[in-house]
RNA sequence: GGCCCGUUCGUCUAUCGGCUAGGACGCCAGGUUUUCAUCCUGGUAAGAGGGGUUCGAUUCCCCUACGGGCUACCA
């Protein structure tokens, strides 16, 4: 017999926000495929900060993600806190790594030197626009241009020697066939000559986008690139580029966008605020303070389980599924290619699915940490309350609304309940909850007697158990009649019943 | 404008040439709960349009339409 022996080679994936803001939720679920992905056959899933543009850097943004992806469950294997012969993992931290790989792609021709200036470059731009066209840095602009192409081997030395000004573009052959290898899209040809000659180094000498992550992915060892969809039009340039290096080229997978609700446009913050949701997975203090899921009281396994079902759905059906589950059933083969539209209502199905599946501590701790209730309430009271009504909610924010009168007496008493209830012998119902209260020590049977009495006396099931309820409550909601009674004891029961008697007389009726 | 990607119920999706197009959310109806919800059962609703290829296309190819992305010394 033979035994097939599956050599799995380790898988490296990573994640590279750009810390210019708070990781929103499309970026989190971009750094949740990868994670998936990467921990379904054990392999490392490395957080690293593409932090090239000082400029567009925000204060915070870095340790936000870091607590993002935390709150989510998400632990980067390797991360700019780890110490690894691949790190550093901020790319500000590697400048000395771009400065000696650039030169390698100097020397070998497939990289030169441009010293034209940003001001040259926009008006050469204007003037294309003018006449229709689109303007590109290649062959057949590149010679007109002020490049180690177009300039003598002296003139250019001088520059250099100068000082002047200049940044590193990368030499794309002309009118050359590049056939791209996407996972989820499958193939694609794209002719080098639609490409332009992109900047490699910027003339501070700090790397672009293109050139820091296709650097940092080889020496890395990073297998798998799985990014969002906006870098497809790259493709061909990286693929380009690794060639160009004669390196290994990793795999590549681009995941499609998070929509706005109504379908029109990406995921944007007037979308979020259209839709009444949030951007991001967890507060963020910038300029302004911007709420989050968190606050929302959505858990972090329910987004989670969301956002994976964006784009991708597990083979069986199944319902709440939590990290650990999605992981071992995630193919990203089989992530789909179209966008996704954001929706609140599933988000809030699934959160209400992970509640139910949420133990009373932890649901405890998930509301006071959301601070809506200011009492103080004895956390095992508040413990077993929740227990009680949690299936009623969709989110932990609501858990209060939904347990508030197991605490708290009735504010008011809702004017549709009131209408409901018979006026006549109120005053008698009342009496005799009060009275039964005195009477009885043991709350577990109040309803019970209470309903006899009702019946010797004229009164309807009905009636007395609407009465009761929003005499307890306010109104004609809420758990089980006989568990509230049980909850809150005979002594709540008729202190609630004689404010009762006293203001319904006065204000209602 | 140019280039690239996409298009199945309102929404998320299944289908990898045989379809009475399946599931989930939502919505509607019924049941349970003498409240409201939860829960259970059922219902509603779809392959953008036009050409090919094929015995047969939602599935493969082309065109059009629509949507999205990119087009920076931003990522």
């Amino acid at each position: 017999m033979i035994k097939i022996i599956f050599i799995n080679i380790l898988r490296r994936v990573r994640f590279a926000p750009s810390p210019t803001g708070p990781l929103h939720i499309g970026g989190l679920r971009t750094a949740l495929f990868n994670y998936l992905f990467a921990k379904k056959t054990g392999g490392s899933f490395i957080l690293r900060i593409e932090d090239t543009d000082k400029k567009r850097e925000v204060a915070g943004a870095e340790k936000y993600i870091v607590d993002a992806l935390s709150w989510c469950g998400i632990f980067p294997d390797e991360s700019p806190a780890t110490k690894s012969a691949f790190g550093p993992y901020r790319q500000s931290e590697r400048n000395h790594i771009y400065s000696k790989e650039i030169k390698k792609l100097v020397e070998s021709g497939r990289a030169y030197y441009a010293f034209d200036s940003e001001e040259e470059l926009a008006s050469c731009r204007k003037e294309c626009e003018k006449r229709g066209e689109t303007f590109i840095y290649n062959y057949q602009s590149r010679l007109a241009l002020k490049n180690s192409l177009s300039m003598s081997k002296g003139e250019v030395a001088d520059l250099l020697k100068k000082g002047r000004r200049h940044v590193v573009r990368f030499l794309v052959p002309k009118d050359k066939n590049v056939k791209t290898v996407d996972i989820i899209r499958g193939e694609s040809n794209i002719n080098s000559s639609l490409l332009d000659d992109k900047i490699l180094m910027k003339a501070n000498g700090t790397p672009t986008y293109h050139f820091a992550n296709v650097v940092d992915d080889h020496l890395m060892k990073i297998t798998h690139v799985i990014r969002g969809e906006e870098w497809l039009p790259s493709l061909a340039l990286h693929f380009l580029l690794y060639e160009a290096f004669g390196w290994k080229k990793p795999s590549f997978a681009h995941l499609p966008l998070i929509l706005n609700p109504n379908g029109k446009g990406k995921l944007s913050k007037r979308g979020g605020e259209k839709g009444g949701f949030p951007l991001f997975p967890i507060r963020w203090e910038g300029e302004t303070s911007q709420k989050g899921f968190k606050e929302h009281g959505i858990l972090p396994a329910g987004l989670v389980n969301y956002l994976t079902t964006l784009g991708w759905s597990p083979k069986e059906d199944s319902e709440a599924l939590s990290l650990e589950e999605l992981t071992e059933m995630f193919q990203l083969k089989s992530v789909v290619s179209a966008g996704a539209n954001f929706d609140l209502e599933k988000l809030k199905w699934y959160n209400h699915k992970h509640i139910q599946e949420a133990s009373n501590e932890f649901l405890v701790d998930e509301l006071q940490a959301l601070n809506i209730s200011q009492q103080k309430i004895e956390r095992k009271r508040l413990t077993e309350a929740i227990g009680m009504v949690k299936e009623r909610a969709d989110t932990v924010s609501e858990l209060w609304g939904l347990l508030e009168y197991l605490f708290l007496d009735p504010k008011e008493y809702d004017e549709k309940s009131m209408k409901k209830i018979k006026k006549d012998g109120l005053n008698k119902i009342c009496s005799e909850i009060i009275s039964l209260c005195k009477n009885t020590d043991d709350p577990g049977g109040f309803i019970d007697s209470l309903k006899v009495w009702g019946g010797d006396n004229g009164f309807s099931t009905g009636q007395i158990m609407m009465t009761t309820r929003t005499i307890l409550v306010g109104g004609l909601i809420g758990i089980d009649l006989q568990k509230i009674i049980s909850f809150i004891g005979l002594e709540v029961v008729s202190k609630r019943t004689m404010v009762f008697s006293k203001k319904a007389y006065l204000t209602i009726f």
